[in-house]
DNA sequence: GATTTTTGTCAAGTATATTTTACATTTTTC
DNA sequence: GAAAAATGTAAAATATACTTGACAAAAATC
């Protein structure tokens, strides 16, 4: 399912998914996946966006 | 690095790689080879490990 | 101390995460 | 409302996560 809680904390450190992309070292259609839900990043990728948006791993990869 | 926090959480539920392996759905050499640090995995198969062994993200795969 | 279980590790193969290029659509800005 | 920026998406290629099978070493059990 879409991850909106990244997202909304992309958006609220407005930034675009090109430059969230540059932040995290992968290209732009791997954010934009990401965030459709489409698939499955590694856990490395996960720390690097969560690090670029100020978040932690419970805040943006964890449900219940 | 090692994930020493993943090792000891394992432990602490008294399960082998193996036995936590099969509650993942993965091969006794990936877990081992989370454990050892030496790469990388996927979102998916971090939060299966974490529900097996009742912790988050944020306690076994984040670090400061 | 012999047996069994657990773990480390390697090599070759398969599945899939990620990149690159590219174009269409939507949203923002002037 | 035209121009620019941001996003969705698709196909083909590449990198790497993960599997399978196998053997040796270490630790636990008797």
């Amino acid at each position: 399912m879409k991850n909106l809680k990244m997202k909304s904390a992309r958006a609220a450190k407005d930034l675009s998914q090109d430059q969230l992309a540059k932040l995290c070292n992968v290209s732009r259609q791997t954010i934009s996946a990401i965030e459709k839900g489409d698939y499955n990043p590694t856990i490395n990728l996960c720390v690097a966006i969560c690090k670029a948006l100020d978040k932690t791993l419970d805040e943006l990869f964890w449900e219940e």
